[in-house]
DNA sequence: GTTTTATTTGACTGATTGGTCAAGTAAAAT
DNA sequence: ATTTTACTTGACCAATCAGTCAAATAAAAC
């Protein structure tokens, strides 16, 4: 067997995916990732492969819960905008989630999503600060 | 007076307006915009003051359009996603808009918007590679 | 023709990016 | 106790990033 894992995966991608949602794909570095989850890179590495890997382990986990939270929308809206045009392996995840859906207003809770997400005229954004 | 502009606003915010639509604002490098309009950097930096005053540049002409086109929309989309939450100044010029509109339809055609850049359902994607 | 002003040029910078890997360590297997 | 296996560590790398600026150039003003 050898060495134990020394971290929970679950635990690992939701603190990635906060992190996905926040700032987006390429808006996300790996140090980002490595503060979040208290891991350093060559473990992050070794368990996803590479940063698409961590943020498909996130879309893939989000997409099983029924219904679908925020994080979960936004985690589509970010693959959709940034990932689906440039990667095959995203496409097909969000292709196959997309084909099994059945309501007619996709588009909308997507637009609502989006609306949300920009804090427009609520005035409470930090003009580029992080903490 | 001095030395005469060598370059059109209007062709170069095009240009750059397409980039911007094409790979996002943080997907867009100052190489690809110097490449594109066939400025150098300190001519659009002399211009635009930033990057993100280039995007502000692309947003506010393309504002100007009525009705809306595509590559408006997908700048709005982009300003949301991107920018709004961590940029005062691309959030009042997104809110200014908002406020403006009365249809109760916007989020449904971000939604579409999302959808159509997606690709999702036609393959057409490239796997990453980049002309 | 000389001076002044405005624009262009592109090499350069320090910071940050995603990704690697040899060495170290902890557990199981023998 | 020793070996083997699996995971962690973090220094390191080449590439790329947004942004700068002194020197060159072109036009207007005189």
């Amino acid at each position: 067997m050898g060495r134990k894992k020394s971290f929970d995966q679950h635990i690992v991608v939701a603190q990635m995916s906060t992190l996905f949602v926040q700032r987006g794909f390429e808006g996300t570095s790996l140090d980002d990732l490595v503060t979040a989850t208290g891991l350093l890179r060559g473990s992050l590495y070794s368990e996803f492969g590479s940063k698409q890997g961590m943020f498909m382990a996130c879309l893939k986990a989000n997409l099983k819960k029924q219904p679908l939270d925020d994080v979960t929308w936004r985690l589509l809206l970010v693959a959709m905008l940034e990932l689906t045009s440039n990667s095959q392996a995203v496409n097909e995840i969000v292709s196959q989630w997309y084909a099994k859906q059945n309501s007619p207003n996709i588009a909308t809770q997507l637009g609502q999503q989006v609306l949300k997400h920009s804090h427009i005229l609520s005035g409470d954004n930090d003009n580029g600060k992080r903490s």
